[in-house]
DNA sequence: TTGAAAGCGCTAACAC
DNA sequence: GTGTTAGCGCTTTCAA
C-alpha cells in the first residue's frame, strides 16, 4: 500500500509564505484575514490537495463532529425485512446530514459488540450517541451520560437512570386503545393479542394498552408474546388459535408480526376479517400491500429519528432547549384486515 | 453539558507510580512489562477507567482502526424494502466486527454528501473504503486510491481506472443466460426483459445477458428500463404490456422490480405462469412468499459483502494475497412463477 | 525492563 | 491582521 505523505499545514504555510496559524484561520473560515492572503492560501491548499487531519484538530478542540447511533441488535435483524431500523436511521440522517454531522452506525447485538461500542465512544471517537431500540435496562446510556457524553434515546428508558437521558418514545398505550376500541366497536368480543418482547418498552407499553382495553371492556384477556419478527407472529398465532380457537378478533403489537399472524390464520383456514379481525402496529409500507391490508397504528418512525437527532445537536451545541421527553402521537389506520 | 474530564495516560502512570511509556505498553499489551508494574498499571486503568483518547492515538500511528462503506445512494433508497443493501451491510459487518475494526456507515446520495464523504476519508477518518454500488464511472475511488486510501468496490468499475481497484462482482451474465434459457425450455418464445438502470454495472450486464441468449435463440428483443425498484417495475411492465400485449415470458433484471411486474401483471388480467412467465434477479427472501413465489436468479449478496470486507482488511494488513477481482456465482432458483 | 524526550498535525491564546 | 508559542494525549525511538 502506497500511503503517499498527506500534506500538513506547515506545508501549505510555506508554500503561501505565511504561518500556519493563518493557514489554520483561512482553512477553518475565519474572518480576519486580509483577502490578499487568503487567496494565496487558497490556492496553496488547491495546488497541494490540502485536507485538515482529522485526529489532530480532535485531538485539539476535543470535537469530532461525528455522532454514533447505537442499534443495540446484531446487524441481520436491524437488516432483516423489519423497515422499523432503517426509517428511524433515515430520520436521523435526514437531520444529521443538514447539520453537516457525520452518522457513525453501529450494531451492538452481542455482548462483545456492546463492549466495542462502548470503548468507541469512551474514546471519544463521536460527540454523542444516540440509542435507537433498548433492550431491558441497559446501563450503557446512563453509563456514558455520566461520562459527560452526550446521550439520547428512543424509547422511554426502563428504569429512570439517576442520571436522566433525554429521549423521544410515541404514545403506544393511546394507539393500542384505539385499536382495541375500534375491535369492540366492530363486534368482536373474544379478543386476543400478539405481545411484543416484553424486555422492551414497545412491548410492554402496547400490552399495557391492550390489558388497559380489555379491562375497560370486561373482557377476558388473551395473550401470546413474540418478539416482533414475521416467524414468531406466526407461533404466537398458533399458540393463540390453540388455546381459543373461536377468537374473533387479534392485536398485534407489531406490523412484521402481524403479517405472520395474517398467514398463520390463512393456513388455519380462516377468513380476515369475516372470522378474525387482525390489527398491527407500525404501518410499514407492505402493510398497505398484503391480503387483505392490513389495518394498524401508525407510529411515525421517521419522525422519532429525526427528533432524535435534533434533541443531540441541541446537546453537542450546548443549547439549552433540550427537552428531556418528547412523546409523539399514533394513529389507528383503518384497512380491510379489521 | 458535563464534560467530565477524561483520565489520561499522564494521570494512570502518576497513580501507577510509572511513566507513560510504560502505561502505554500495558495498554497495547506489550510483552516486555514486568508482572508486578503491570498489574499495578492494569488496576490503576480500572480504577480511573481509563480509555484511550483515539485522536491522539491516530494522531501517532496513522490509524483509525475504522473502514467506511460508502453506499452511493440516498438513506431512503438504502433502507427502502429493496433487501441488496442490507445484505451487503450484514456481510460486510460480520467480517469487519471479526477483525474488530469499526464500521463507518456513509450514505451519498448527493453530489454534497458526495463531497463530505471524500473529505472524510481524506480526512484519514478512516483507515480504508469500500463502495457498495456504483453509478456511472464515479471518479472516487480512483481518487482516494491514488491518495494511497485503501479501496475496494463491490460492483466491477465501469471503467478500468489507471489505477485499478480491487473489486468483487457476481456472475451477472452467467445467470441471465441461465435464466432464459429455461425460459426457452418451457416454451416460451416472446421474452421481454426489465433491465435495470444503465448507468450500473448490474444493470448493464444483465441486459446484455439476456441480448446474448436472445440472440442466441435467433428471437427478438423486447426491453424496457427501470431502476430496481417495484415501482419501475410497475411502470415498465405496463410499457412492455402495451407494446407486445401477447408476450409469454419477463426476465426481470431485480427482483424489486420483478414484484412490481408481477403486481402489473395481475392487474392487467395475465395468469402466472400460465399466460406469462417471470423470473426475477436477487433471491430476497419475499420472493419465496409472493404470490406465485418467484423464479429467480440468486445472487450471494452477503457473501459480495464478506468478500469486499476482507479484501479490504488484506489491504489495510498490507498482505499481499489481495485478488484484484472476485466474482462469484449466480444460480437460477426455479419456483412457481417459471 | 523502564524512563526521558521527541513529535504526530492541529488550534488557540497571546503578542506584535 | 499576522506570527509565535504552547500544548491536545499518545506512541516510539533511544538511553539507561
Amino acid at each position: 500500500m502506497v500511503t503517499r505523505e498527506r500534506p500538513t499545514l506547515e506545508a501549505v504555510a510555506r508554500r503561501a509564505g505565511v504561518s500556519r496559524a493563518t493557514v489554520s484561520r483561512v482553512v477553518n473560515g475565519s474572518t480576519t484575514v486580509a483577502v490578499g492572503i487568503r487567496d494565496a492560501v487558497n490556492q496553496a491548499v488547491e495546488e497541494l490537495g490540502y485536507v485538515p487531519n482529522q485526529a489532530a484538530r480532535s485531538l485539539v478542540t476535543q470535537r469530532t463532529e461525528s455522532i454514533a447511533l447505537i442499534l443495540p441488535e446484531t446487524a441481520s435483524r436491524v437488516f432483516s425485512d423489519d423497515m422499523f431500523f432503517p426509517a428511524v436511521i433515515r430520520g436521523v440522517s435526514v437531520e444529521l446530514e443538514a447539520a453537516d454531522k457525520q452518522l457513525v452506525l453501529m450494531m451492538a447485538g452481542s455482548a462483545a459488540s456492546h463492549d466495542r461500542v462502548e470503548r468507541y465512544a469512551m474514546a471519544g471517537h463521536v460527540d454523542g450517541v444516540m440509542f435507537a431500540s433498548m433492550h431491558g435496562a441497559d446501563p450503557l446510556p446512563g453509563a456514558l451520560a455520566r461520562l459527560g457524553i452526550p446521550v439520547v434515546c428512543s424509547g422511554r428508558p426502563m428504569t429512570p437512570a439517576e442520571l436522566p437521558v433525554p429521549y423521544v418514545d410515541v404514545d403506544h398505550i393511546g394507539g393500542v386503545v384505539a385499536a382495541v376500541r375500534h375491535l369492540l366497536g366492530i363486534g368482536r368480543r373474544r379478543i386476543a393479542t400478539i405481545a411484543g418482547p416484553q424486555d422492551m418498552i414497545a412491548g410492554i407499553d402496547r400490552l399495557t394498552g391492550y390489558r388497559t382495553a380489555l379491562q375497560e371492556a370486561g373482557l377476558t384477556e388473551h395473550v401470546a408474546v413474540g418478539d416482533f419478527t414475521r416467524e414468531s407472529g406466526i407461533q404466537a398465532m398458533h399458540r393463540l388459535l390453540a388455546d381459543d380457537p373461536g377468537l374473533d378478533a387479534v392485536f398485534v403489537a407489531s406490523d412484521m408480526m402481524a403479517h405472520g399472524a395474517l398467514q398463520a390464520l390463512k393456513d388455519a383456514g380462516r377468513r380476515i376479517p369475516g372470522d378474525v379481525a387482525v390489527i398491527g402496529f407500525d404501518d410499514f409500507e407492505i402493510s398497505r400491500l398484503s391480503d387483505p391490508p392490513l389495518t394498524t397504528v401508525r407510529q411515525p418512525i421517521v419522525d422519532m429519528g429525526r427528533t432524535m437527532a435534533r434533541q443531540m445537536l441541541g446537546l453537542v451545541d450546548d443549547r439549552a432547549d433540550v427537552p428531556a421527553a418528547v412523546v409523539l402521537p399514533t394513529e389507528l389506520v383503518v384497512r380491510a384486515s379489521a
